[in-house]
DNA sequence: GCGACAG
DNA sequence: ATCTTGTCGC
């Protein structure tokens, strides 16, 4: 039988009216006004590190699903690289049919919500931005997982994908870093970047509680040697491991 | 009606 | 996403 989506369309069009683009803060920052007025992400100044970067993730393997959330420490430094540094990780296991939703296009976060939110609650520490295996509020009505996710645990998400879900871009050049506007009804709602030269580039956009900016930086100073960003590779990793 | 379509 | 080994290419 097919899912009605009508209810579902209904809930996602008044939670996109709560989501919040705004400079990618900590909870205690959160709405003071920028001391120097720039329009740099707070995330690259030194002075604001550690960051404490969660990554999420589900896989299904037969009659078992794993969520999968890691947590890493961010620093940021001005003579040097950034740091990454494991910090936590859990995971939590259920039965596949424990899952209430099929896969829609559009639909995903009310399949991987439930689920996350298990594992969310195994975790022991409180990270300051979650980074999402899909997108923000790149979406038909701009609540993605990540922002989904955001406003559900009141706090800053990423939407980092794979692959796009709507919206048109123009021509990427093949350099790592480079990045286009992904736009969509007339809106810039995310950027498809290369994080690898000449590979496949990922689809970036806020989820809650960011903006474009600060999104992409973050993203940035999660990179390592692969497209994926390291906290959501190791994210998937583990959601698909015994 | 047709094409697009996260994980 | 999952089902699955070797193989092609930079
Ligand atoms: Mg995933």
């Amino acid at each position: 039988m097919r899912l009605r989506t009508d209810v579902l369309i209904r809930l996602q069009k008044k939670l996109a009216k709560k989501i919040l683009i705004c400079p990618l803060t900590k909870e205690g920052e959160r709405g003071k006004i920028n001391s120097t007025s720039s329009s740099v992400p707070p995330i690259l100044n030194p002075k604001n590190s550690p960051w404490l970067i969660a990554a999420t993730d589900l896989g299904i393997k037969g009659d078992t699903f794993k969520a999968a959330i890691v947590v890493y420490e961010l620093k940021v430094f001005s003579d040097r690289p950034p740091s990454l540094e494991l910090i936590d990780e859990v995971v939590y296991r259920g039965n596949t049919s424990s899952i209430r939703f099929p896969y829609i296009p559009g639909f995903l976060s009310f399949r991987e919500i439930p689920p996350l939110l298990k594992a969310f609650k195994k975790l022991s520490v409180s990270p300051d931005v979650i980074l999402c295996d899909g997108q923000g509020i790149a979406h038909p009505r701009g609540v993605g997982l990540a922002s989904h996710l955001g406003l559900t645990l009141r706090k800053p998400s990423v939407g980092c994908a794979k692959n796009k879900l709507c919206g048109n871009y123009g021509l990427l050049p093949p350099q790592k870093g480079s990045w286009v506007p992904l736009v969509y009804d007339g809106l810039t709602v995310g950027v498809v970047y290369r994080s690898r030269t000449g590979v496949k580039p990922i689809y970036i956009s806020p989820g809650h509680l960011t903006d474009i900016p600060s999104s992409i930086a973050l993203v940035e100073l999660c990179l390592g040697r692969f497209r994926i960003p390291e906290p959501l590779r190791r994210a998937h990793i583990l959601s698909n491991s015994l």
